[in-house]
DNA sequence: ACCTGAACACCGTTCAAGT
DNA sequence: ACCTGAACACCGTTCAAGT
């Protein structure tokens, strides 16, 4: 029963990524498995390690293919100032999050070792803030920024995980953007003043 | 080959519980099995079915006891003045995730919907931080500090998670440590400044 | 060369049967 | 009453064999 040449490699490949991506987003990525994606696209389950090693590296193409959607849209928000800014890349990060959860919760199941290609997209979109809060405290060191754009990142993050997976004792999604814009705004104070009061000490 | 009566139910369950911890921190959550829980206690699979209904269940009660310690160790910090407290407190949670990372991990892996019983358990240690808020700005409301403490605490939460999964490029300990108190510090201090600032325009 | 079928070594869970 | 043995329905992964 072997079909040869109805599909190309590449073709094979694109159709188990588009499968694969499809069950995560509907059913999650612990209901991801080798014989669902086979069953779905019409081949075997052996056909789907021509074209990826294992289920990990599939996964970690899946992740991939998040990242960058996340980055497009965070790069696609309209410019304004730097406080502003941040607010509203944390905003987004939020909103995508939600309108993506199952993809968006699979990103942080660590599986295995990072992989160096796939660490640059992770520092694409803390580039993302560190640019802002460079343009914040236009006389503070990279590392300074560097390290404020990786805190406040995180922490956005962190009540992200939190409220999207029920650990918070949160209502509504208002009251998680009222959260992390709470943080945002106070830590962006807090940080441009201290910055500010050691100018004033020297 | 039955055994009858050589250790009573009790004694059995916490016979797999304490199996399941030890593999948890040796191995990591992903390398718990019934099977090997059975091997390493002396007793079939199926006998881990009388004291716990599966594995989500012993799972959760894994968890609690984390939890539990987790709590217990936050409330022994010295105590100290609000602001300081806070960010010892953080510090102190930084600690325990280290020093426990395969179980704290753990604590995050989503597998059912959270009973209550456990979700009173993450209330207790966000009433540690709310205490505190509560005790910084004596004049604000318990909505306030609430969604101060959740705000900073998913924040402290999230530079944790995102470090000790090596998605920070950050080096050591020390410098997560770094990143931690920045973010509470600086928050703490807008925080302050912006409750106050309300106060005067009163 | 492309793809399959079937096996292998695992899972969690259940339950009739043994002592 | 306590516990087992064996089955069931799943996993991911591999590879000799078929076309």
């Amino acid at each position: 029963m072997a079909r040869r040449n109805k599909h190309s490699l590449e073709e094979i490949r694109e159709m188990v990524l588009d499968a694969a991506e499809t069950i995560v987003i509907n059913e999650g990525y612990s209901e991801l498995t080798v014989r669902k994606i086979a069953m779905e696209i019409g081949y075997t389950v052996a056909s789907i390690y021509m074209v990826f090693t294992n289920m990990a590296d599939l996964a970690m193409h899946i992740k991939a293919n998040t990242m960058d959607e996340l980055t497009e849209q965070l790069q696609q928000l309209p410019r304004c100032a730097p406080e502003r800014q941040i607010v509203e890349l944390a905003r987004a990060y939020l909103k995508f999050a939600v309108k993506n959860l199952n993809r968006w919760n699979m990103i942080f199941v660590q599986d295995t070792e990072l992989p160096e290609w796939y660490r640059q997209k992770i520092n694409l979109i803390f580039g993302l803030l560190e640019a802002q809060f460079a343009l914040l405290a236009p006389g503070c060191s990279t590392q300074q920024s560097k390290l404020a754009a990786r805190a406040l990142w995180s922490g956005v993050h962190g009540i992200c995980t939190l409220s999207l997976t029920d650990k918070l004792d949160i209502a509504g999604i208002d009251e998680v953007e009222n959260t992390i814009v709470l943080l945002a705004e106070n830590f962006i104070n807090g940080w441009v003043s201290s910055i500010l009061s050691v100018y004033q000490q020297q």
